[in-house]
DNA sequence: CTGATAAGTAAGAACCTATAACATGCATGT
DNA sequence: ACATGCATGTTATAGGTTCTTACTTATCAG
């Protein structure tokens, strides 16, 4: 008996049994197909086999619907982060880069989430205390550039102020491919190289000026 | 006789005179006062003086509205870029910087634009024939990189390449400063300075990797 | 002057959010 | 077991938004 995923309805049952995460869901679906949190309320309603004034017991108004979802597509990311992580060693340049490039895929192949996350609901979403988990991909970060700094040796450093550059540059890579300014402007360039050589002059830079006098 | 700007109602008039211009600055206010791109078109033609069926004359809906809108923000953004690039000399690294600080600012101050610029709208309105306005902003910085990479005898580069990169440095500082993060994490340190030193240990690496064998 | 056309108005259809009032049934205490 | 309270549904509807249709008024060319 498959219990576990309880957000399909249950066919003849007055009451749903878990509408709130079943419209959570069926919102992140109508975003993911129409590419857009343009959805109506009604939509998502139907989709989980409910009335149209149903979505409204558990969710006070469309943004706080969006506001879940947003959680779901931080959960993701900071998943992904960690993952990919920890497939390459503790301190090596290869793991920040290889958080960046998955940063930038999830973000594009989740174009739509990118409102969410980024957007004034990302931002409302910040002040309350859900913090940590829109937070805790970026710790991951914040870990691995740390630790690439005490392996090499580096003086006079922030990790987190590091950590914070890295994330603007793969941001706005991502940023500028998912808007197809990218292949505007470099056709034959995609964006997982462009953060590769982005990162590695970035490091070079850093080499030269935080290296400790031999 | 003031006829320069005649995108303020006549009275007693029946025709407007210049709506379409008067609905593009309305409709710029509006998104400027409410940080938000979700004005509805009646408020648009009200502050024009007209009825709410008038702006569909001139834009077949809301979404050419805001592309008009769209269109002057990018001419905005290409002035500036344009007068801040003058006042630092060619080829060096300070006009760069500040292209990149002007941009930010930009961005930021012009918070609900940005939807407009670079979110779907923007992405759409990209395929037409007004890509000369949307672009030309970046070409001011491609040029000064041109110029400071000459300058400096660096071999094998690629400065639309390196322009884009910088674009994206940036671009994804000024999106993490807009949405609050840059705060968050880094409370006491400004996204300028940031991007002064993010660009300055960029262009560290790229004199260690790309300059000229002695 | 006059007719064609550009530019505006009024009214309303279609759609969306959100609330109100009513209905159902699960959960809990006795 | 059984009554009852409250969470969770339903239907109906108010109010707001976009955009269309049909009509009216002004302007201009000849």
């Amino acid at each position: 008996m498959n219990c576990s995923d309880n957000t399909a309805p249950r066919p003849g049952r007055y009451h749903h049994g878990n509408l709130r995460d079943a419209l959570i869901v069926a919102a992140a679906e109508l975003i993911e197909e129409n590419a857009s949190i343009g959805f109506a309320m009604i939509d998502a309603a139907r989709r989980a086999g409910v009335s149209s004034a149903a979505p409204y017991r558990h969710f006070k108004d469309k943004d706080a619907l969006l506001e879940a979802v947003s959680e779901l597509a931080f959960l993701g990311l900071t998943i992904t982060t960690r993952d990919t992580a920890l497939k390459y060693p503790a301190g090596s340049e290869q793991r920040i880069i290889a958080i960046g490039k998955a940063y930038i895929s999830y973000v594009i192949s989740h174009r739509a989430f990118y409102d969410l996350m980024w957007g004034d609901m990302g931002l409302r979403g910040f002040e309350a205390a859900d913090i940590d988990i829109k937070t805790s991909g970026f710790r991951v970060l914040v870990e691995s550039v740390q630790l690439w700094c005490d392996g090499l040796g580096l003086v006079d450093y922030n990790a987190l102020e590091l950590s914070v550059k890295l994330w603007a540059m793969g941001h706005g890579l991502a940023c500028l491919a998912m808007n197809h300014h990218l292949e505007q402007f470099l056709p034959d360039v995609d964006v997982f190289s462009l953060l590769e050589s982005s990162t590695r002059t970035f490091f070079e830079g850093l080499k030269r000026t935080k290296s400790r006098p031999e």
